[in-house]
DNA sequence: TCATTGTATGTAATATCATAACGCATCAGA
DNA sequence: TCTGATGCGTTATGATATTACATACAATGA
């Protein structure tokens, strides 16, 4: 058991659990899971943890797998497009999904003091922001929402950072 | 009258109130409202759109006030902490506050096509991604929330894009 | 079988965004 | 006047991301 997502949770097999929803909609939809892009997603699901392009490119490189930016770019792109994965603007950094195939706008929760990145749900074509966008005539695609704050852990233990 | 934030307005106006506010708001909190600071929010306000840093640069380049990256960010810095700006992640750019000493949680309509961005309210706290923080333990403290899709005008202007 | 096509990968170079570190100028208050 | 705080000027570098072009390879169809 890990500690991820702020919450205790067997890794092992959320790991592959994530791995075969992924394997079964490439399957589906003819998507070609090759192996940098499958590499790639099982180090953002194993490490759990919002990481940089360089940081993942330079796994790769030690495997063999590329060497160049573009090997890593490219992955994420086709795991952020198809919703494997989630980039953190804030952080400029990459996610694997935690609940690939359900179709959803992902929301985060960034600790500010660990930097551990909690996915949740949100509705932005409802509520407030879905109000102002009608009313302007705005047409919502797509939503960027990532909440900074302080994680259960890092309020209770560190209270410097309260 | 400009095109601004998708409506029409008196740019000029607008520009001149958000100065004087910032002007009080610096002189209550005894900020320094120095040259470069004030220039580089006159450049966000008049130019009505998210600009880079190195955008912004440029133009206080021409003017002599400056011709270092940190020139820019330094005033940007300030802008951005203060909230008399506010950076959009998803463009890694700069935008001048709407409203200024409002305390509020800025929310961004981005044009995918036009990029032109207009500034509206979010509540974080409130909501699914509220209730989500709660239930997690995480103590939100600032959130950014940024709607891509397609401005009144493109949608209408440009069915290609639609 | 072989040519064609589309998709993915390998690689070099470069673009874009951002910060560290240092020194100097200015100004308010001791 | 001295001193500390703050902001600015400048060099250098770090971090993130893309362009462009070459190569590999599998699926399709003549």
């Amino acid at each position: 058991m890990d500690t991820i997502g702020f919450e205790q949770h067997d890794h092992k097999s959320c790991v592959q659990g994530a791995l075969s929803a992924v394997e079964a909609q490439c399957a589906a939809h003819k998507l070609q899971f090759t192996p940098v892009r499958r590499r790639v997603l099982e180090i953002l699901l194993s490490e759990h943890r919002a990481m940089g392009a360089y940081e993942i490119l330079d796994v790769l490189r030690d495997e063999g797998l590329g060497s160049q930016p573009p090997v890593a770019y490219r992955a994420l792109d086709f795991l952020v497009s198809h919703r494997f994965a989630h980039k953190v603007e804030r952080l400029n950094a990459f996610i694997a999904c935690t609940h690939p195939g359900q179709t959803h706008t992902p929301a985060f929760l960034i600790c500010r003091n660990c930097d551990a990145v909690a996915e949740a749900h949100a509705e932005p074509t409802r509520g407030i922001l879905g109000k102002a966008a009608d009313e302007a005539g705005f047409a919502i695609e797509q939503a960027v929402v990532e909440a900074v704050g302080l994680c259960p852990n890092c309020r209770e233990g560190q209270p410097a950072c309260a």
